[in-house]
RNA sequence: GGGCCCUUAGCUCAACUGGCAGAGCAACUGACUCUUAAUCAGUAGGUUGAAGGUUCGAUUCCUUCACGGCUCACCA
């Protein structure tokens, strides 16, 4: 609530003095200008349903009837009765609602009549739903779009010819998409070849353009990626068709019959035979020539962005091929898809705020995961020794280009593989994943190329943060980086903030992350984590500081971390112990005795890895910040207004 | 929470050093039966985010606030 378009509208409301308009009976031809939005693609596809129903008789206005009536009952009664239900609403002026005119002093001053009918019982409702949802009288409703009451007065008018406005079926012969393959490949001349019930499809969609010319037009229809142009003809549609043709608005849905042929400029386009009303838009598309720009809007009302956007749907589909490679792959390599809880008596796998909420019969409080780890390792534990989920993990933490409050992770693990194991396969995995979106081409992502092929750089975290130290001018040896006292000074030196606990493990990190992370633009494999910072894998034979753990990353960002899962249960609950002991502000560890159980029945070698699938999808579809791959992210709520 | 930036018609944006607030698109009225950002003629649409200050005069300068964005911090 409280967008522009509303403040907008509440201050003209009180001020403005519409201009006076006339009034026309329904149904009266309208403005003939063109009105259009930039041409482009749609989304789904629709369920081909009932094809071939058109192609076996049903032609004409009498059959769109039947599709637009849901079946039935209404058409049956149009044929019944034509014009039945035109009657109550003829010589009504169109739609105004009472009381308008008390906002219209110039109108009444020159003397023009002030428009006070009620509409109908329909109307009244509608009226009525509005005064529930907003405590301003109807006409000075902020809610109500300024463009709002042209488009009902051109239902009103739809109504009055006695067309269902809001039919509840519609059984297309083609998909948009679906027609044009059909008959794209003929020119005018073979689609003019054949007879005319051969080309006769009926379509619908939602209309993106009006070209209209007093007697005939233009509409171009978008429904899901396809997308065709109707022609319209007054000589050619029943004069009641012709009339609601002229009562369109953009962002309407219609159907509509009749043959494939190809206009002079040689386009695809269906001669209208018969038109069938199927929704109002009562607000109208976004903006034609630049799309929805404004960045709140897109992300609060994802289906303008994703209506006036291609490049939007494009970034979605991108994303649905993806997790769906990615499942596809884990199917292939013979892991068990699973779903483990999301609400959870600990928030456990994970150093992250968790959400709390709370359960009423239980009388126990939950939290909303942050990691689904530790259940997955009991399913290991349990004999099944190859298990992932795809699914969401919700952080208490403040959001930014990289963090979503909720996102989501695909976290597998393989009993009898380690750490080395799990990087050769989320190598394999995160390769498939690009492929599905790229099909071979590197990724762009913002000033970069990256290539994900075989194979990723591998490099130790000492080796990279060292590096990145010495170009910073504040080289340290290699026990310096091991040593908190030096890694404390070149935060000094480098006037980096301090971890707040200060061990040897968090300082390098915290170095690795200032210094190294960004810089990490093609696929690599960072390895050599120190034990303080990897509470739940196993620490390495040679190396007693260090685990057995990786972190990818790509383009700058962390899209992967696994490691061998420690599954020693005594070193496990001494580990969760230092935590606890460790326990910092704002941290908030806890001992899962239940996993330690789990443990003592005995977890065997086991790999495990998380993805975070969308930070890859950032990376795929060159989209810099992660609201940009998340349909409906986390914002801020709008206040005042 | 800190820093920087933005806010002008429904949308996208202009408006010189402080001097009558504009355009395109959308809407509305009219013309037009093959258009492709169709075209043509006309109409309407603004408390320039809010409040205060400086000034003869504020969209413009100053202060505060609000909304939004970016960024930093937080985020094994």
């Amino acid at each position: 609530m409280g967008r522009e378009p509303g403040v907008a509208a509440r201050h003209r409301g009180r001020r403005a003095a519409p201009h006076p308009r006339q009034r026309r009976a329904p149904g009266v031809r309208r403005d003939a200008r063109e009105r259009r939005l930039g041409a482009d693609r749609g989304d789904r596809p629709l369920p081909r349903r009932d094809h071939q129903a058109v192609l076996e008789g049903e032609h004409g206005p009498r059959g769109a009837e039947r599709a637009a009536g849901g079946g039935c009952r209404a058409a049956d009664r149009e044929r019944a009765a034509p014009g039945g239900a035109e009657r109550g609403h003829r010589g009504r002026p169109p739609l105004r609602r009472r009381g308008l005119h008390l906002l219209r002093p110039r109108g009444a001053r020159r003397g023009r009549e002030a428009p006070r009918q009620d509409g109908g019982g329909r109307r009244a409702a509608g009226r009525r739903l509005r005064g529930l949802m907003s405590d301003n009288p109807p006409d000075r409703d902020p809610a109500m779009h300024r463009d709002e009451r042209d488009r009902r007065r051109k239902l009103a008018e739809i109504e009055g010819l006695g067309v269902p406005a809001w039919p509840s079926r519609y059984a297309a012969s083609h998909t948009l998409e679906a027609a044009t393959e059909a008959f794209g490949d003929l020119d005018g001349p073979g689609l003019e070849a054949i007879p005319e019930e051969e080309r006769t499809v009926r379509v619908g969609g939602r209309i993106v353009a009006i070209r209209s010319f007093g007697k005939a037009a233009f509409l171009r229809l978008s429904e899901g990626p396809g997308t065709l142009q109707v022609h319209v003809r007054r000589d050619v549609l029943t004069e009641r068709d012709f009339a609601v043709s002229k009562a369109l608005d953009l962002g309407d849905w219609v159907g509509v019959t009749g043959p494939m042929f190809r206009t002079r400029t040689d386009e695809l386009t269906v001669r209208a035979d018969s038109l069938v009303f199927l929704a109002k838009a009562l607000l109208p598309l976004p903006e034609k020539w630049h799309g929805l720009a404004d960045r709140d809007t897109r992300y609060r009302q994802r289906y303008l962005d994703l209506l006036g956007n291609a490049r939007t749907r494009e970034v979605f589909r991108s994303r649905a091929a993806m997790v769906s490679a990615m499942r596809r792959f884990m199917d292939g390599e013979g892991f068990l898809e699973v779903e483990t809880p999301m609400l959870q008596p600990l928030a456990t796998g994970a150093a992250a705020r968790p959400f709390q909420t709370r359960h009423r019969a239980l009388g126990i409080d939950l939290y909303l995961r942050v990691a689904p780890e530790l259940y997955l390792k009991r399913l290991v534990v349990g004999g099944f020794p190859r298990v992932y989920e795809i699914n969401r993990n919700f952080r208490n933490e403040g959001l930014s280009t990289r963090h979503n409050p909720e996102f989501t992770m695909l976290e597998f693990y393989r009993a009898f593989s380690d750490c080395a194991d799990m990087m050769e396969i989320t190598e394999r995995l995160v390769i498939a994943a690009a492929r599905a979106v790229l099909r071979g081409e590197p990724a762009v992502f913002g000033d970069d190329e990256i290539r994900f092929e075989k194979p990723f750089a591998r490099v130790s975290l000492l080796e990279v943060t060292g590096a990145a130290l010495k170009e910073q001018g504040v080289p340290l040896e290699d026990d310096d980086l091991r040593s908190a006292p030096p890694l404390a000074e070149a935060h000094r030196r480098l006037d980096l903030p301090l971890p707040p606990d200060e061990s040897a493990g968090k300082l390098l990190l915290s170095l690795f992350e200032a210094l190294a992370e960004r810089r990490l633009v093609q696929p690599t494999f960072v390895t050599g984590y120190p034990v303080e910072v990897s509470p739940l894998s196993k620490a390495s034979p040679e190396e007693p500081g260090i685990t057995e753990r990786f972190e990818l990353f790509a383009g700058g960002l962390e899209i992967a971390n696994g490691f061998s899962e420690l599954n020693d249960p005594d070193e496990q609950a001494a580990r969760f112990g230092e935590q606890m002991a460790k326990r910092q502000a704002g941290e908030d560890h806890a001992m899962d005795w239940d996993y330690i159980e789990a443990l003592r029945h005995g977890l065997p070698p086991t790999g495990g890895c998380g993805v975070g699938v969308d930070r890859v999808a950032m990376l795929l579809t060159n989209s810099p910040a992660i609201r940009d791959v998340i349909l409906f992210p986390h914002l801020r709520p709008r206040e005042g207004r």
